[in-house]
DNA sequence: CTGAAAGCGCTAACAG
DNA sequence: CTGTTAGCGCTTTCAG
């Protein structure tokens, strides 16, 4: 491995200038054109390690994510890593899988690893961050807040579910359920508080709440309860991208045919989501500008730019397609259902 | 920081006992004991920057994956990043977008990360990786060989794409398309490969082919292309996941219905693909299993286990669901679609 | 502006 | 088995 020594011989000159040359110090010119024609003849690479040690820094963000499984993680991800690369950081990626274990055991390694910055989506409000505070490693806190002590970047779930449930009852559904996830994510109450507020709003005085992990057979499992009650619900806010696959499954299953025998507007929004049948209206969320945003006030402090906590809440957006629609003949759709729907059975 | 002197200090050893305590090397056990109370009540975490620095190496790989927003290269990554997790290793994450020129700086980066190993998906066979190689430092190519000369992990294209072309012919469509990806992915030209002979083994004579990125939109284009011929396939075959959404959407756009005007078949299954209308058949990539088999071919080289090159070929499987049959009334589906198809038109 | 020298925190060779 | 010492490759004082 050809190393600064080397380059400094073949240019004859210290490993100091080399090294001032290579990060852009002053220098005179005619040494700069020399170290770099050694560098260049020699194919010559930094040791980033030996750098980060002396530097006492490295280039490189953590990020701690629940799962890529999820397309709405997927998306943070790609901001995140885009971000950082684009500013000359590198992404070190640890997948959590909403483990409490796992996050502890990853948390512990970026530590190690002496990571610049963490970008985060905590498993629960007792991720315990508190080292990284300490040491004043600044991280920011995506998806779901941690006490607000950090930065974060979250989206307003209250106001995307009453926009959601609200527009169900609009249409006409008059016993619309609420499937969120586990009490111990923030998002998932926020999403069945802002459904109780439509309600309150609509006047409806009875609710219907399932709560599952945010998987697919959890939001399965979650439809298959509420509508084996006695008294099910006519419609469905679903609170998340894998629980509305879940969904989507067990209503089928059952024969049950979303715009007719029930109506349904779900979290995530999906490439896919126009065309399944009926095309799903959904709640979507700026799913990769969070990981941008995140990214940007990661290197902002980074960069010591700032010093004052920022919360940054991005809004969501109703996209209404044919699954919210009450007892809708394909009709309104853009052309496409024309020929597949039933006739009424 | 606390550091090794603070905690051999507090334990009344030397640094030398600390490090070897640690890190499990034969000690008293007495001070052996000692020392690890002192680390635990000082709270001490090794720098690893520092262990890399002297060590020579890192328990860092890197994994260049061309993107994110397909779910099969997010499940390639989430295998890779569980492997390493399991083993003790940390993923530097670099998306490379398909674009050779982020792809040549991710590799720089890693190269100075002092990665251990490295996962990468190449852009195309044009991929440069000879530093890495020229430095003995174990790569494995994931999905799209490089010459052979590295490890790799693919998907057997040819024989899913013979499978899926087969299965058209064999439904009844008689003017099967094949939509792939350029010419520069070999994924691309194997699946290309294996449709022709499918044409060939039904003895059609013609064939309707259409390249484009693998993208939506590229897939969308395709798709326009093909119908506006003046002799139209009846079938497609799609190459690849993304494509297949674009297809989806082009067609719909037509009002077109795949299963009864035409018949389709795709690379790459989906959460969602039994609910699009109609559900889609598919060939279906052990994906999470690609990365978990890249991730294992790179640990036993980094435990210097073996040294003999080694190609690694999954198979694919083909599955059957309503998008690939012949003029079916749902008929045939297992119960599930009963309802919510048309009787006739 | 340049070079010599120190040192980041850790581990491995060598003595004891 | 333990401590002392050297050194991984780089950057950054400090003199010159």
């Amino acid at each position: 491995m050809v190393k600064i020594a080397d380059v400094a011989r073949e240019a004859g000159v210290s490993a100091a200038t080399v090294s001032r040359v290579l990060n852009g110090l002053p220098t005179g010119p005619e040494y700069a054109e020399r170290v770099r024609a050694a560098a260049e003849r020699l194919d010559y690479r930094p040791n980033g390690i030996a750098r980060s040690l002396r530097r006492q820094t490295t280039d490189v963000i953590g990020l701690i994510i629940s799962s890529l499984t999820s397309p709405f993680f997927a998306e943070v991800t790609r901001g995140v890593e885009d971000t950082a690369q684009r500013n000359g950081y590198s992404v070190l990626l640890c997948i959590s899988d909403e483990e409490p274990k796992r996050e502890a055991r990853n948390l512990r390694v970026l530590e190690q690893q002496q990571i610049a910055g963490l970008v985060i989506t905590p498993h629960s409000a007792r991720t315990d961050v508190s080292r990284f505070r300490a040491a004043r490693i600044p991280l920011v806190v995506v998806d779901r807040p941690l006490g607000g002590r950090d930065d974060s970047v979250t989206v307003d779930s209250v106001e995307g579910a009453m926009a959601a449930t609200g527009h169900l009852l609009a249409a006409g559904w008059q016993r619309p359920a609420c499937i969120t996830g586990p009490g111990d994510a923030s998002t998932a109450r926020d999403r069945l508080a802002g459904y109780r507020r439509a309600l309150a709003d609509g006047s409806v005085d009875k609710e219907w709440v399932a709560t599952a992990r945010y998987s697919e057979s959890g939001g399965a499992a979650a439809a298959a309860e509420l509508l084996d009650r006695r008294d099910p619900p006519d419609a469905f806010f679903v609170a998340g991208g894998n629980l509305a696959i879940g969904v989507l499954e067990e209503v089928t299953r059952r024969g049950l045919v979303f715009g007719r025998d029930l109506g349904m507007v779900t979290f995530d929004d999906a490439p896919w989501a126009p065309f399944v049948s009926p095309p799903m209206s959904v709640v979507a969320q700026p799913t990769y500008d969070i990981g941008v945003k995140a990214a940007e006030l990661l290197l902002a402090r980074l960069r010591g730019e700032r010093t004052r906590v920022r919360h940054e809440v991005l809004s969501t957006t109703l996209i209404v397609r044919e699954s919210s629609k009450r007892g809708s003949r394909p009709a309104r759709s853009a052309g496409s259902a024309k020929n597949r729907t039933a006739r009424s059975s």
